[in-house]
DNA sequence: TTGTACGCGTTATCAG
DNA sequence: CTGATAACGCGTACAA
């Protein structure tokens, strides 16, 4: 591998020189010449860690979150991959954690230095987690709730409001006798949809119970299903909401089996609005979270950070928005 | 940040000393202990950079490939990583090229040394790529059909298989008009789809003609869609093979919308095989082409080759499988 | 077993 | 505007 110095020699100036030229700096017309000529001759290409070693920087923006099989992520992944496309900054992924002592580990080794920044939306709410985080060196984003007592660029849904726009449109549609199929509560998601679910039924004065609640297994189709499954007495409901697509979609599959028709005896309505929303038949109303967005959202906070190292911490909310299919409103 | 010298001051050794004790070189009990303790203590972590410098190693594997949104990608993204997370190598993820001039610049960055192998599972087929990847100087793994002249490790899916299989299927269900819808032909799949489509049907005897294959202008729902519109006699087919699933699902809608029975008026097969393909209604007959499985592969061949870099290339087959669901036997 | 000293390829400082 | 040179943090001959 040609290095530095082979440029310099082959174009008979300075290492110095040839540096400058690389990085922009005033040359002469006739140097630089001679050293652009010298670099596509050797086929030239700056090595990567000498340069982090000295400027320390990486140049690499690290994205973590617990399961790339959620189509969610995925959709936030690309959001971050997009917008860091265009920049010089290299896309890290960790992703499948299946514990917190995972991510602990992980976090751990961001002290390596090989990352410039952390983009990361942790599913599970755990102070070891935050501790951690807030005592890392490099700027954080993050994706999601914010834990108490940590303060840090932040990107989040208003997913209360999510729910909010899926239970007033069930109202508006008539129905009154509304069940939540949740993810665990063991994750953030699963409890923040919970307590916005329980607000917004006690809100509108609508029948709660502790069966108005199903906890799944799982954010997945199967989770979904034998969630549905283990319901008593599916008629005493009359619309459903799920904590995701995968979710509803695994309810859908039930219904179909069982003959109960969607919308007219239990309408359906979905979250994250991931593409397979609106293939599933009937298609599924799903509240919009805007993964995408908030990825793309996330790596602009982090790549503004970056540029500017001071600046106050930044909040941003993204607000959701209902999408309505036939699982609520037959076509 | 602590230093390794810091460590070695404070533990009272030289930074030689410590350098051993993280290295698992042999080191007097006691050295180690006082060595240990100051790592503790400061909680030192070694510099990547400075590392990698050193070694001439990143401890990364960059995986390559052209689009985030083909969740078949995703899949195999996620057998990469799970094979990466149990080795001391970090995920880097290049995606979203929109044309060769894209993957020709990221090929070039490769001699930055950021990482130690390429993962790649180019759409295009170009010689500018063959050339690239040929001259690189680092170990890399192809998933998909070799281009000629290259000799690299690689894993592919015998894809004429996956053709044969269902139009197998489809002989003995009893239907002999059969269609592909095809992504594009600019892409290695769509010209190999075709490929092995016109040379089954011409083994099995079955009609074909110019009009048995539809061009779709992307690997998407939306494309399906499209494409199916556009057939002017539909009656003419009694099963369509779609290039993936996804195409597939807009298949199905089109049909759905104009009420055409899956599968008594067409049986529709897929391949991929995403879970896509178990949530529709009807559910979707697909040749799955086991793309985690060869994530896992392809990284596990990259793991093999760093660690024994100078062995022949190895190319590794994987073999289809026919999921039969309702969109050919109704159930 | 341990320590000293050098070099990995860059960037940045400072004298010319 | 240019060139020599000192870091950056680590691994490792080589000498002790």
């Amino acid at each position: 591998m040609a290095t530095i110095g082979a440029v310099a020699k082959q174009a008979g100036v300075s290492i110095a020189s040839v540096s400058r030229v690389i990085n922009g700096t005033a040359a002469r017309a006739d140097t630089e010449r001679r050293v652009r000529a010298a670099i596509q001759d050797l086929g030239y290409q700056p090595n990567s860690a000498a340069r982090a070693l000295k400027v320390r920087q990486s140049e690499q923006i690290c994205l973590s979150f617990d399961d790339l099989s959620n189509p969610a992520y995925v959709l936030m992944t690309r959001g971050v991959g997009q917008a860091l496309s265009s920049s010089k900054y290299r896309l890290i992924l960790s992703s499948a954690f299946s514990s917190v002592e995972e991510i602990v580990k992980h976090l751990e080794t961001m002290g390596r230095g090989f990352a410039d920044g952390l983009i990361i939306s942790p599913i599970y709410a755990d102070a070891r987690i935050t501790t951690l985080i807030s005592q890392l060196k490099m700027p954080v984003v993050l994706v999601g709730t914010m834990p108490e007592g940590l303060d840090v660029d932040n990107v989040y849904v208003n997913s209360a409001a999510g729910v909010d726009l899926a239970i007033d449109h069930l109202i508006e549609i008539g129905r009154k006798r509304i069940a939540l199929i949740n993810g665990p509560v063991t994750t953030n998601p699963g409890r923040r949809r919970k307590a916005a679910f329980e607000k917004a039924l006690k809100k509108n004065k609508l029948a709660f119970s502790d069966a108005s609640i199903i906890q799944a297994d799982a954010f997945s189709t199967q989770a979904g299903f034998e969630a549905v499954t283990n319901i008593k007495e599916l008629k005493k409901f009359d619309a459903i909401i799920c904590a995701n697509d995968q979710l509803a979609a695994g309810v859908m599959k039930f219904c179909v089996d069982n003959e109960i028709d969607i919308p007219s005896d239990i309408a359906l309505i979905g979250i994250d609005n991931i593409e397979l929303a609106s293939l599933l038949r009937p298609t599924l109303t799903s509240v919009d979270l805007r993964a995408e967005e908030r990825g793309q959202i996330a790596a602009n906070l982090m790549l503004n950070r970056l540029a500017n190292p001071d600046r106050p911490s930044k909040q941003i909310e993204v607000q959701p928005r209902l999408v309505i299919r036939q699982s609520t409103v037959a076509s």
